[in-house]
DNA sequence: CGGTATCCAGTGCGATACTG
DNA sequence: CAGTATCGCACTGGATACCG
């Protein structure tokens, strides 16, 4: 994700692209509402990440303008990320899919083991 | 996606989950509103997917509950797409980030290519 | 018309080890 | 503490050919 870059045939699409990676949601969660949090607190919020993949996501994500990363030259280093006003829009904007998930996971996740559990 | 299915850490996550095929969203749009569709309609739709994947992300959200699948047993064959209740709730749920990326994809696109655009 | 069957390439993600 | 480097695999998506 977030390296298509194609244009898009809509804005869902590019909406998508941003939000798209494994654990983009659950950093956007994590800095919700001005949160600023540092690398390991990051890591500490979601600790099935492997710092790889966390560093890579956060970058996608602070190249795209969504997160600020906020590097203090101090020893030992220090950096801090947060959401950019960029970023706190595309929160407001993902609220109402958050909520449909949960509201409708459950549902979701029965469907798949071939339990109707009287949908829609 | 779509075969996860692993407990969501967030309704965000599950609902990207549902949406997240390359093809989905367009799926959607193309459904929006009531709209029904025959399977060659959908490929006019969208021109630049395969058969298999429009086939398989169609069959993973009619799994989801999104899109319902009827089937006349006639010759020749015809099979028509349309959104479930469940699928329209997550159209609208889908629309503010639909709209959020109308608002922002040239920023986003732009600050890829290393220019900023004074964004946020 | 509306699929299925194969095969294949790209890459997203994970694990681990190492560094300024 | 906050990364980077390497390796590897699983999975998604694409191309093509064939079928009821």
């Amino acid at each position: 994700m977030a390296k298509e870059r194609g244009p898009y045939a809509c804005g869902l699409d590019a909406a998508v692209d941003v939000v798209g990676g494994k654990w983009k949601p659950m950093i956007l969660w994590a800095l919700h509402a001005g949160r600023t949090l540092r690398f390991g607190e990051l890591k500490r919020h979601i600790p099935a990440v492997s710092e790889k993949v966390l560093i890579q996501q956060l970058r996608e994500l602070e190249s795209d303008g969504i997160v600020h990363r906020e590097v203090y030259r101090e020893v030992p280093p220090k950096v801090e990320y947060s959401l950019t006003d960029l970023g706190q829009s595309l929160n407001a904007a993902l609220r109402p899919l958050g909520l449909w998930g949960d509201q409708h996971m459950r549902q979701i996740v029965a469907s798949k083991e071939g339990k109707p559990s009287n949908a829609a």
